[in-house]
DNA sequence: AAGGAGGGCAACCGCCGCGTG
DNA sequence: TCACGCGGCGGTTGCCCTCCT
């Protein structure tokens, strides 16, 4: 028996989404805060599914977002922590305040990969194409999706993107999946761009960032209107959100 | 000016992991 | 220990816009 559907199918809208319901949504959550997603189009009035809602929220609506395209540092970031990381796109989000993984995904796939290509290096394992003699069947890293970092590799990169560098594993290990312990490696300072030329990288790559909850913008109890429950408090995340169309929700 | 091609992005789908009873 | 429900995640799809011919 196949697994039971998120929501009703019937009478549940799909499709992109108007502003109404983007109004609808946003004055619910600000009021009452995130709680069972799956409670939440029927208490905010919305014929959407629960994981539909959620989505767009996280998405699209949550106002510490940031919007328009990744910088070059950014770009840069997600280039490091992908070799590092592979197609864990939560994680490379966790990492990059006010973007969301939907956001950096889809990034990756119509920037960054073209762009590594054009460079000649493999998006997916981020080694020399011309370096490739097996094929991707034959590559265990690959048939995990898990990249094989390798110095040469990520120093091209360098080479190619003089102004941002990026660090990576000093031993050239790949990033596994079932080695949790990468994920709390310090990144190796890159000779190239020392952290004394960019800090807030050097910071975001560090376990400090990433264990500090308070940078999980979702669960930040400055903004959360579930620690914060008055629309007032809500409204302050608004407020800090210079580009957010806030007249769009009348607030 | 019109039509086709390609790119970009929002949104959906289905699987997985975790918490709970 | 198992079943179930929910949230979260990554892959994929499809629509819309822009550019090119």
């Amino acid at each position: 028996m196949g697994r039971q559907p998120c929501c009703d199918k019937l009478g549940v809208k799909k499709g992109p989404w108007t502003a109404e319901e983007d109004k609808k949504l946003v004055n619910f959550l600000l009021t009452h805060g995130q709680c069972c997603w799956r409670a939440v189009p029927k208490l905010a009035g919305l014929r959407r599914c629960g994981k539909s809602c959620r989505l767009r929220w996280i998405n699209y609506l949550r106002p510490d977002l940031k919007r328009g395209l990744l910088n070059d540092a950014e770009e840069q970031l997600v280039i490091d922590l992908h070799a590092r990381l592979g197609n864990r796109w939560s994680k490379i989000a966790a990492r990059l305040p006010g973007r969301t993984d939907n956001e950096i995904k889809n990034h990756w796939n119509t920037h960054i990969k073209k762009k590594l290509v054009k460079m000649g290096i493999d998006p997916i394992t981020h080694e020399p194409l011309h370096k490739q003699v097996t094929t991707p069947q034959e590559m265990p890293c690959e048939a995990n999706n898990q990249p094989a970092n390798s110095d040469m590799s990520i120093q091209q990169i360098n080479t190619n993107i003089p102004e941002h560098g990026i660090s990576t594993n000093s031993d050239g290990n790949s990033a596994s999946e079932n080695s949790p312990s990468n994920d709390s490696e310090p990144a190796e300072p890159n000779p190239n761009y020392s952290e004394e030329e960019d800090p807030l990288v050097s910071f975001i790559l560090s376990d400090t960032f990433l264990e500090d909850l308070t940078w999980d913008f979702s669960t930040s109890s400055e903004y959360s209107s579930a620690d914060n429950p008055t629309e007032e408090n809500s409204l302050a995340w608004f407020m800090d959100c210079n580009d957010f169309g806030v007249e769009d929700f009348e607030l």
